[in-house]
DNA sequence: CGCATTTGACCAGCGC
DNA sequence: GCGCTGGTCAAATGCG
C-alpha cells in the first residue's frame, strides 16, 4: 500500500461548523488550531508535497513534519522519511506531529489531565496519556520522544474539541479553536511503505 | 480540601 | 486458548 494525499474528498464525517476564518491553507488553520506560533512576523507555515507520498509543513515554529489524514488512519511521516501508521477503532480524528522541544508538553492552550503512563516495547521512552480536562469533551493526547532522536516529541490528538480554547489574551481572539474542516484525505494504492 | 499526578492493575485486541 | 501489548481505570499520593 502507498498513500498520498488527494485534495479530492468524500464528505467529512465531522463537518467543523467554526471554520477558522483567513488561513492561506488548510494547514495553516490547523497550525492555528494547534496554537503553535507565538504570534511573530516569522511565523508562517508551508505546505509542500513529497513525490506522491505525504505531506509535510513547516513553519518557523516547532513543526518540522506534520501531517493530516482523515479518519481513520494516521501517519506519522519522520525526518528520515519512515512513515508509520495505526488504524483507529473508533473512526476519531487523528493527528499527530513531531516537534523538537526539550519540553515533553507543549502548551497547545488547552486544559489536558494525565491519566496514564506506559513503558511501550517499540520505544524506550515511556508514553504519556492525557485527556480534555473540559467536561464533556473527549479529546485526547499522546506524547511520547522518538525513538530515533529523543530530541524529538510525537505528540498525537484524537477527537475533536467540543469547545472554545479556555485560555486568554490573545486565543480569545480567535473566532473558535476547533479543527478546520480538512477536506485532505488519503488513498491507497500499491505497496505498504510503513515499517 | 479539592484537584492533578502517579502507578500498578485490569481489560481488550491481536497474533500465534 | 494463551500470551503479549497498548490503552484505560482507579486508588494512593502529592501539591497548592
Amino acid at each position: 500500500m502507498d498513500y498520498y494525499y488527494s485534495s479530492a474528498s468524500p464528505p467529512n464525517p465531522h463537518p467543523n461548523p467554526y471554520p477558522i476564518p483567513n488561513c492561506a491553507s488548510q494547514f495553516e488553520c490547523l497550525y492555528h488550531y494547534l496554537m503553535l506560533e507565538d504570534g511573530s512576523e516569522e511565523d508562517s507555515c508551508s505546505q509542500t508535497t513529497a513525490a506522491a507520498s505525504a505531506v509535510t509543513v513547516t513553519g518557523t515554529g516547532h513543526i518540522d513534519q506534520l501531517i493530516h489524514t482523515a479518519t481513520p488512519t494516521h501517519v506519522l511521516v519522520f525526518s528520515d522519511g519512515v512513515r508509520r501508521s495505526k488504524e483507529t477503532d473508533d473512526g476519531a480524528r487523528v493527528v499527530a506531529f513531531r516537534t523538537k522541544s526539550e519540553l515533553d508538553v507543549m502548551d497547545d492552550g488547552f486544559k489536558w489531565r494525565k491519566y496514564g503512563k506506559k513503558m511501550v516495547k517499540s520505544s524506550p521512552n515511556p508514553r504519556n496519556y492525557y485527556r480534555c480536562s473540559s467536561g464533556g469533551c473527549e479529546v485526547k493526547k499522546r506524547i511520547e520522544r522518538d525513538i530515533e532522536d529523543s530530541s524529538y516529541v510525537i505528540t498525537t490528538y484524537t477527537g475533536i474539541h467540543n469547545h472554545p480554547i479556555p485560555g486568554v489574551g490573545y486565543y480569545n481572539q480567535m473566532p473558535l479553536m476547533v479543527p478546520y474542516d480538512y477536506d485532505w484525505t488519503f488513498q491507497a494504492s500499491s505497496q505498504s511503505p510503513f515499517s
